[in-house]
DNA sequence: GTCGAAATTTAGCCACAGCTATATTTCGTG
DNA sequence: CACGAAATATAGCTGTGGCTAAATTTCGAC
């Protein structure tokens, strides 16, 4: 139906139509753990690095001001994922550790499926950093599938 | 450095998290249009299939309620994309006639490459929701390059 | 050991995006 | 054409995620 075509009845086109709000719905849903997603991997990178996470340090690699850091780190203590007594540096739980190891690991095969397609690296990188949030287990599966594939 | 390595000074690491807080700021403000662009794409479909987009209709699609809807209405209208008067149905401006168009296409690229990687369609269709939003210029066309490419 | 700089927290502001409840308008039916 | 139901708009609440400014704590230098 090219040129308006005003009342629809196609099955094909309504059924499309209802599967949209779970759809929206699932997108918003991840968007809303994105972040801390984010916080947690980007967290255990600096405790890789420099033994803690300091807020200053969090709020520098997040590009945010350090009351901003703050709450979220407030936000993680409040989902289980971080501890920290006042005043002194952030570490993640036993939970935390482990979600920053899968979004570390997710957000690598994004970015080599990326490249894999022919996306420059660069590219690559700062795409994925939206783009992991919304992908699936099972679209990470088949990911890495296509990345064994091609050897 | 596997196990703990407190004080970095690696050249290497250090560039990488130099460059995050970039990479952070563009992932948040894609995250910021993503809204507007399913609202647009959405209501230009809409449009097509019933002449009109009705704030209820817009609702019911987006899995909101009908006030949600309202307010996302009001922001496409500051922004310049969408037109109505009160009591009536919205229409899209030409610029957002065009973001729609734009991001219809896109929506159908980034579903076709999940696929065409081995994404179960079902799954595709799901996660590319959340995904296109963060795919670039230059990523969409690596996509279609690929997607030509396997003819 | 003191003290000042640096880091952290707290307070308080804003915009967005969701919600329920209520008021208003439109429109089909009788 | 009047009226009631449906659609729309408005008011007002919540939580998130930004920010600046001010208060508090820590810590290194002297
Ligand atoms: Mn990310
Ligand atoms: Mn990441
Ligand atoms: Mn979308
Ligand atoms: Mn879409």
């Amino acid at each position: 139906m090219p040129p308006d075509a005003p009342p629809t009845c196609d099955p094909q086109t309504d059924l499309a139509a209802d599967a949209q709000p779970d759809r929206f719905q699932r997108a918003r849903e991840a968007q809303a753990v994105a972040l801390l997603e984010d916080y947690v991997e980007m967290i255990g990178d600096l405790i890789a690095e420099h033994g803690e996470a300091r807020v200053a340090d969090i709020a520098q690699r997040m590009g945010v001001a350090h009351p901003t850091a703050t709450k979220a780190v407030s936000r993680l203590k409040r989902e289980g994922l971080a501890v920290s007594r006042p005043y002194r540096g952030v570490f993640l739980t036993e939970d935390g550790a482990a979600l920053a190891d899968r979004v570390r690991q997710r957000h690598r095969v994004v970015v080599d499926l990326l490249v894999a397609v022919g996306v420059p690296r660069e590219t690559a990188e700062l795409d994925a950093e939206g783009i992991e949030h919304h992908v699936s287990d099972a679209t990470l599966h088949a990911f890495e599938g296509f990345l064994d594939a091609k050897g």
